[in-house]
DNA sequence: TTCGATGCAAAGAATTTGCACGCCA
DNA sequence: TGGCGTGCAAATTCTTTGCATCGAA
């Protein structure tokens, strides 16, 4: 199951970067379309692996710089899972917002979704003595392959 | 306020670390005084200058080393929080527990917690296909001094 | 006395920065 | 054509590892 939407993510942030003034290089067009049709969150070397092996070749550099930009516009989020891998996937508001589940055992990362602790996180956002922007949930623990052994 | 408890985390620690057949070396000791008496998250870097200005010079090898043991036997966890930043801090089953405001402006972290929230997240791992053993919930946006300028 | 704990220094890995060139508006 | 976008390589920063020494049991 993808949680990309036609004329989804992908249109929405070439948008948003053309709006912001920018030239459109090939490899930000790559790794936009890279995470357009991605559900869930990578790696900047993740990413540079990727898109070596298909579409096209990018400079990790370009990659970090490209992320950050992305990030800053509010269109990737920083996603902090297992130990030091920083991972990065699309802001998408409506459907394919999740969280993620991280075995801490094998690695393995799995998303999930929940309404009600979306209801409990709204209304909690409410109280706080801060405007609330975004939220990240992990769940550490074991999947059940190694829950089982 | 104080998540500190009267024979609480520190020596549950030291006594979990013993019984894990261990020698007890000065810099773990003035390692698990100094996550005693926090209430928070610190960084490997903070911890270090706070040792080197408190009680007791400690390598920074050896605090990555303790770290490492003290999260294994479960009595820290490490908590990503801003860019890139690994923090950690104490296991705290009871009251202390909490979780993390982050100012993407300012940087500046705030815990707190919500008995809502945790509620959601029990009735939640029943459900998942995971043995669930730790949560981490990061609210990201802008604190009340950011928000108004 | 033995074996883990620690410090120091070097190695590794991820991320950032500087600079020259290429390409889009 | 001007300036942003990109690639390459060097520089930074955080973390891990190797090894000799110190200290607790």
């Amino acid at each position: 199951m993808s949680a990309r939407t036609p004329d989804g993510w992908g249109a929405h942030a070439q948008q948003v970067l053309a709006q912001s003034g920018r030239h459109s290089g090939k490899a930000r067009k790559a790794l936009v379309a890279l995470l357009d049709g991605q559900s869930c969150a990578l790696s900047a070397i993740e990413i540079e692996d990727v898109l070596r092996e298909g579409s096209r070749p990018v400079a990790r550099a370009s990659i970090y710089r490209i992320l950050d930009e992305l990030e800053r516009l509010n269109l990737v989020q920083r996603v902090q899972l297992g130990h030091d891998v920083t991972r990065y996937e699309p802001v998408r508001s409506g459907r394919g917002h999740h969280h993620h589940l991280v075995c801490d055992n094998c690695g393995t990362v799995t998303p999930f979704s929940d309404e009600n602790l979306e209801d409990a996180i709204r209304e909690l956002s409410r109280r706080l003595p801060m405007r609330v922007a975004e939220h990240e949930i992990v769940l550490h623990g074991a999947c059940q392959v190694c829950a089982a052994s």
